[in-house]
RNA sequence: CGGGUUGUGGCUCAGUUUGGUAGAGCGCUGCGUUCGGGACGCAGAGGCCGCAGGUUCAAAUCCUGUCAACCCGACCA
């Protein structure tokens, strides 16, 4: 009986204008709804109806968790430093790593994650191959000093995260437990409601190799993504780049006048050719300050996480260093570089025979530079960001682009934390060996901002039925009237009692009023009783999702309705439920 | 941290150029009318104008400093 939310008991203060601070949707859609209210710059207070969504979130993620046997812990957000000192990322973290000191001065921190804590806690407990391998989760909150905090819940200070360690005997093992989690990941996604990709990524500072990101497109993302028709999607910041530079045909290597020409684009349009026939070349240097010359097509950027990878240390020269070296900016070239220079291509120019670059001299570039005869390249890598138009490096179709929320990434972290910080375990062949591990993310909180920018219109949040606050949203147009109310009263009791979760607007306010605030809070079923309706025996539903609404019997509601509860999981994010209704 | 913008009742904002002692709409309280798509009338409550100094007979307004928030760039769930 309780099972009922009642409006005129519930704390969800709904706000008619957008508030002044919030741009996109997600952020503008929850503060209006009544669902978060700001404490502070990337922190948020979640109320009830945010509360709400938030815990089914979470047990939709900790029933997947719970499917692929990894165990529910929950471990502080208050860690000592040492730990952090133990693997190195006291030091590393930087500043956004929440720090404080004790009242003893002792160091600690607001655990931004929780590697550390993990294994410490488990390499004195888990000691033979026998126990493992062993998956354990939770779900809490998490602080990052964020430089900039943005966007609400999308890249917030604090936010609630699942967090999952699985540690391990073998590489296959681990392989095993990161395709369940990946699987489990997909799940929560679907059951979300999320359009989503999985994606090819970059692993940050985590540590490790093997990475995938999960993406919901949303043009509010703050990630680029290439995606192909096969199934290959990638983080531009990761994806391979395979691109097919135009090839300028020329008799020779002419040296050309290009007065005042420092970019692509002005060489471009002087030469009249396309960027994607021009080679940018960019300076730098290596760790020991040594000169690294990087070429790339034109029309393509330089990856600096790809240029690190080749060059360990890389960093770009200032206007004096390459002064001191004598190059000339926006006239770089690979013909009469300084002498030691190594030189650095991207793999895509393996095959363009005759190159135009800049001629190492102001004001001057080659037109037909032969690569092989006129200048050579030490070694040829991927060096570029992906970028929409490129080849799929798995199929070769055209990759499209799209922007993306990263909602949550798995990792194969290997034994980078357990050397560190010597977890180590007894393996069948009687030697010690440190932990092979995983660890895999789940912004809860950040998903509920991305399922609102996909699921929102001009009059609000349009939430899936497996996440919404409530189902079903009852509303009695006239309060006190001695037909409506009790007639609304008896529908909200029912499908309470179907199963359904069920609200009742039983506010003393006028039908406008209602209704604006139910599209606005976004029950993904209206069911409004008014005298008019009642007065043939029927009432109006109306979705949310889609926007239809139809008079349907009071005789015929409630079978309709326990129909639609069993049919509930027909979609993971139940899609669909109520689909009879509307038939 | 660099660049841009903004701080005025709970919310959205006007007033600042040209100093003269604070306004509107929404929300809130009371009464009445209204009642199927954010009603209307009447009567109220609520602000030392982010904070601290300074200039002045007089500062929301001018000056200096400071704090905070938001937006654009480098990070991440």
């Amino acid at each position: 009986m309780t099972n009922i939310l009642r409006m005129s008991k519930l704390y969800a203060p709904t706000l008619k204008e957008d508030p002044a601070d919030a741009e996109i949707a997600s952020h503008r859609l929850l503060l209006r709804a009544g669902m978060i209210r700001k404490t502070a710059s990337g922190v948020y207070t979640f109320l009830p109806l945010g509360q709400r969504v938030l815990a089914k979130v979470s047990n939709i993620v900790r029933e997947e968790m719970n499917a692929i046997n990894s165990q529910e812990i929950m471990m502080p957000a208050l860690q000592p430093a040492e730990l952090w000192h133990e693997s190195g990322r006291w030091d590393d973290y930087g500043p956004e790593l929440m720090r404080l000191n004790d009242r003893h001065d002792h160091g600690m921190c607001l655990g931004p994650t929780h590697e550390e804590l993990i294994t410490a806690l488990i390499r004195n407990e888990l000691r033979s191959y026998k126990e493992l391998p062993c998956s354990l989760y939770q779900i809490q909150v998490k602080f990052r000093d964020e430089i900039r905090p943005r966007f609400g819940l999308l890249r917030s200070r604090e936010f609630i995260m699942k967090d999952a360690y699985s540690f391990h005997a073998t590489q296959e093992s681990l392989q095993e437990t990161y395709d369940d989690m990946s699987r489990a990941y997909g799940n929560i996604c679907e059951r979300c409601g999320l359009d989503y990709r999985p994606v090819e990524a970059d692993s940050g500072q985590i540590g490790g190799k093997v990475t995938t990101e999960f993406m919901a497109l949303a043009s509010a993302g703050e990630a680029e993504l290439v995606h192909c028709t096969c199934g290959y999607a990638a983080n531009t910041e990761a994806g391979e780049c395979v691109t097919i530079p135009t090839v300028y045909e020329a008799a020779g290597i002419e040296k050309i006048s290009t007065p005042g020409i420092h970019t692509i684009e002005e060489l471009a349009g002087f030469l009249n050719i396309p960027e994607t026939s021009t080679v940018k070349a960019l300076s730098g240097k290596d760790a020991e300050g040594k000169l690294v010359v990087f070429f790339v097509p034109g029309d393509h950027e330089l990856n600096d996480i790809k240029a690190d990878r080749v060059v360990p240390g890389f960093d770009f020269l200032t206007d004096e260093e390459m002064e001191a070296f004598g190059l000339f900016k926006g006239s770089m070239g690979p013909v009469g570089l300084p002498e030691g220079a190594r030189v650095i291509a991207d793999r895509c120019l393996q095959n363009v025979a005759q190159w135009v670059v800049g001629a190492n001299e102001e004001g001057y570039h080659y037109v037909g530079a032969r690569l092989g005869v006129d200048f050579t390249v030490d070694e040829w890598a991927d060096l570029c960001v992906v970028k929409p138009g490129d080849s799929c490096p798995n199929c070769g179709l055209p990759l499209g682009g799209a922007r993306g929320i990263e909602v949550s990434q798995v990792f194969q972290l290997g034994t980078k934390y357990s050397v560190a910080m010597g977890a180590n375990f007894m393996d069948e062949d009687g030697t010690e060996k440190p932990f092979i591990m995983g660890c895999y993310g789940v912004g809860v909180s950040r998903t509920v901002a991305a399922v609102v920018e996909q699921y929102n219109d001009e009059y609000g949040i349009k939430w899936p039925v497996s996440i919404a606050p409530a189902h079903v949203c009852v509303i009695p147009l006239t309060v006190g009237d001695e037909l409506v109310e009790p007639a609304a009263e008896k529908i909200a009791a029912e499908l309470a009692g179907i199963g359904f979760e069920v609200v009742i607007d039983d506010r003393n306010e006028r039908a406008g009023v209602k209704f604006a605030d139910a599209d606005l809070i976004g029950w993904p079923l209206q069911i409004v009783v008014g005298k008019r309706g009642l007065a043939d025996g029927k009432v109006e539903v109306k979705r949310r999702q889609t926007g239809e609404k139809k008079d349907i019997a009071l005789s015929a509601l409630a079978e309709l309705m326990a129909f639609a509860k069993r049919n509930i999981k027909k979609n993971a994010s139940g899609k669909g439920t109520f689909d009879a209704l509307f038939a």
